[in-house]
DNA sequence: AAGTTTATTGCCCTTACGTCA
DNA sequence: CTTGACGTAAGGGCAATAAAC
């Protein structure tokens, strides 16, 4: 049911309807801030909330196993292998900062905790990835409440939930740029080749022409006639396809206008 | 109704950390 | 043990959008 752009977005159809900003799930947001509904803490509850996280989960090593029970239980660590970042709040840690109840009081996990001297990362577990991968595969964008539910059953912050779907998205992006420069590759090569064998053809098609016997003998060229009016070389009048060679990715002999596989990608803003 | 402000989110670029050879 | 490459979580900036004013 779901759209195999996945893995890793190798197909060529570019077609990422949930991509497109214009269709996002933003759009099905009510803009009633959510998280003001959700969590209608303050600045400052923020704050209180960070402090107490940073006492809360002190001694806890930094992208290590929790070593005790109480580790994972307290810190709320969904899953043993995962660890726990300690980024400083930033613009967007603010935005989410009023989840701050939400995940570290009920889920207590927090990346305050030592925010003011280092800056450690997360590293997501094996099943956390698994779980977000999956859950890509069904929609690579995500609503407020698809990510909160997410970031809940796996014991992570929606922020982080966040910033893995985007990167995530990068990925894919990436992966599919990275296919369309080959397939643009070998298109080129292709044409390359083609225009070679052509300009082969048209040399040989002048040389015939110099000696009319061999001429009037010859069958007529595979894909070029010459305009008896203007003389000039042109594709056959019945011939429905222009060229021999195949083009890339089985597609049509006549050439197509490259169709804007950028589109919505690259440019998604202008 | 039209224009402005505000809030929210996504994308891009970048940084910094963790891992591994 | 060190180092460089690579993958990736996360920060910051900007644009787009819709709701509120």
């Amino acid at each position: 049911m779901m759209v195999e752009k996945e893995d890793l977005g190798l197909s060529l159809s570019l077609s990422f309807p949930e991509n497109n900003k214009k269709s996002s799930p933003f759009n099905l947001m009510h803009k009633k801030s959510w998280t003001d509904s959700l969590f209608p803490s303050s600045d400052r509850s923020s704050e209180t909330c960070r402090v107490e996280t940073r006492t809360f989960l002190k001694g806890i090593d930094v992208n290590r196993l929790p070593e005790t029970a109480d580790a994972d239980e307290e810190a709320g660590v969904s899953s043993p292998n995962s660890t726990i970042s300690s980024v400083s709040g930033n613009k967007r840690s603010e935005r989410e900062a009023n989840n701050c109840e939400e995940n570290e009081t009920s889920r207590g996990i927090s990346d305050e905790e030592d925010g003011e001297t280092s800056k450690k990362k997360l590293r997501l577990s094996k099943d956390q990835s698994a779980i977000l991968e999956e859950s890509f595969k069904e929609h690579n964008t995500l609503n407020p409440k698809q990510k909160l539910a997410l970031a809940k059953s796996l014991g992570l912050r929606p922020r982080q939930v966040e910033v893995w779907f985007q990167n995530r998205r990068a990925r894919t992006k990436l992966k599919q740029t990275e296919v369309d420069c080959e397939f643009l590759k070998r298109w080129y090569e292709n044409l390359t080749e083609e225009n070679r064998r052509l300009h082969k053809e048209v040399q040989e098609l002048r040389a015939l022409k110099l000696s009319p016997k061999l001429y009037m003998q010859m069958t007529p060229p595979t894909t070029l006639t010459t305009c008896p009016s203007c003389e000039r070389v042109g594709p056959p009048p019945n011939s429905s396809s222009s060229g021999p060679t195949p083009t890339p990715m089985g597609q049509a002999q006549t050439r197509p206008m490259p169709f804007n596989i950028w589109a919505n990608t690259l440019h998604p803003r202008s």
